[in-house]
DNA sequence: AGCCAGGCTCTCG
DNA sequence: CGAGAGCATGGC
C-alpha cells in the first residue's frame, strides 16, 4: 500500500538522507540506490516501509510504500515519520532569504541546495544514538550502534533485504551491560543506555510528552538523566525534535566549523558561538547544518573522504 | 605510539 | 556557577 506527499520548498532528499550512511552502515535506516528503507511499529506489529522520491529539488514528491499492509493507518504513520525525517516542516526558503546578509551561508547554499537537517525518526533512537557518538569519532559511533541494533533490534524483511526496527526501551532496559561492553561500549555508556531505557520503560521519562515543552524545559529534563549532558540535549532538540532555534555550541564539529568559516581557523568560544547563532533566531538549526555540511564539502575538495 | 574523536561526571574554588 | 581533572574506547 502506498501514499505520497508533495513537499513545498527546497528539498534534496538524497542529500538530506546521506547522513544515514555517511560514517558507516545504519541497519535501522537503510539507504541504498536511492531508496530509503526502515521499519515502523504500528499497533504492536513491525512493518517495513520504503521511501522513494521524484521531481526536482523545488517540487519533490515523497512516496512511501508499505508492502505488507492494507491498513491506511500504518501507511499514514510511515508517511508522517518520513515527513519528520526529511525535516519537511522546517522553512528552508525563509532560511535562504534570511541568509542573504551572511557571505558564508550565501556561498554554501548553492552547493548544498535543498539540504535539510536529517531528523531522527524516533526520540529514543536519537538519544541512544547520541550516547554512541559521545566523545568518539563517528565511524566508531556507527559501528557500535550497528552492533546494538543488530543484536537488540527487530529484523524485518523488505524488498529482499533486512532492516531492523530500532531496539525498544523494554528490550534495552533488561539488556546485560556486560554484553554491551563486548560490543565496545564503555562501561559507562552501557549504563547510560540501560538507565535511559529503564526510565522510558517505567514511564518515569515521557519522551512523547517532551515535544510539548519548551527548549529549556527539555534540556533540563534530558540532562537530569545520567549520561545525558547539554550536548546531547541540544542535539536532541535540533535533530530529534527539529527545533529551529537551537545551536549545539559545545559540539566539537560545530566549533571547528565556526572557527573555519568565521574566524580564519582560530578557535571561537562557545559563548561567542551562541551569540552569533542567536542572531539566526529560528534558523539556527539550519545554519548549523549548512556549516557542518560545508565543512565536509571542503574536506572532500581537499582530497579527504566523506 | 600517541594524539584525537561531533562528551559526561565529579570535584573544587 | 565555571574550570579542570579523570575517564574509556577505538581510529588513524
Amino acid at each position: 500500500m502506498k501514499a505520497s506527499l508533495a513537499v513545498a520548498g527546497p528539498l534534496d532528499v538524497g542529500r538530506t538522507l546521506a547522513r544515514f550512511q555517511m560514517w558507516g552502515e545504519d541497519p535501522a535506516n537503510h539507504l541504498v540506490d536511492g531508496v530509503f528503507r526502515r521499519a515502523l511499529k504500528s499497533e504492536g506489529i513491525w512493518h517495513g516501509y520504503e521511501l522513494r522520491w521524484t521531481g526536482g529539488r523545488d517540487d519533490t514528491r515523497l512516496t512511501v510504500s508499505v508492502p505488507e499492509t492494507r491498513r491506511a493507518r500504518v501507511v499514514e504513520a510511515a508517511l508522517a515519520e518520513v515527513r519528520h525525517i526529511c525535516g519537511v516542516d522546517l522553512d528552508v526558503a525563509a532560511f535562504y532569504r534570511a541568509s542573504a546578509g551572511d557571505p558564508v551561508l550565501t556561498r554554501l547554499i548553492p552547493p548544498l541546495y535543498g539540504l535539510r537537517p536529517t531528523l531522527s525518526p524516533q526520540a529514543f533512537e536519537m538519544l541512544v544514538g547520541s550516547v554512541c557518538a559521545q566523545q568518539v569519532n563517528l565511524t566508531f559511533a556507527f559501528t557500535v550502534r550497528r552492533r546494538l541494533v543488530e543484536r537488540f533490534g527487530t529484523p524485518v524483511r523488505l524488498g529482499g533485504r533486512t532492516v531492523y526496527g530500532f531496539p525498544e526501551p523494554a528490550v534495552l532496559a533488561s539488556a546485560d551491560t556486560a554484553e554491551l561492553r563486548r560490543m565496545q561500549f564503555t562501561v559507562r555508556k552501557a549504563e547510560y543506555i540501560v538507565g535511559l531505557a529503564r526510565q522510558v520503560e517505567s514511564g518515569e521519562l515521557d519522551l512523547d510528552g517532551l515535544g510539548a515543552r519548551s527548549n529549556d524545559e527539555i534540556i533540563e529534563r534530558v540532562t537530569a538523566v545520567r549520561g545525558f549532558g547539554r550536548w546531547t540535549a541540544e542535539w536532541f532538540l535540533a535533530r530529534g525534535l527539529g527545533r529551529g532555534d537551537v545551536c549545539p555550541a559545545g559540539d566539537l564539529a560545530v566549533r571547528k566549523a565556526f572557527a573555519h568559516f568565521y574566524n580564519r581557523g582560530r578557535a571561537v568560544s562557545e559563548r561567542a558561538i551562541r551569540r552569533r547563532a542567536g542572531r539566526w533566531g529560528g534558523h539556527q538549526n539550519l545554519a548549523v547544518h549548512y556549516l557542518l555540511a560545508g565543512q565536509r564539502l571542503g574536506a572532500a575538495r581537499a582530497g579527504g573522504g566523506a
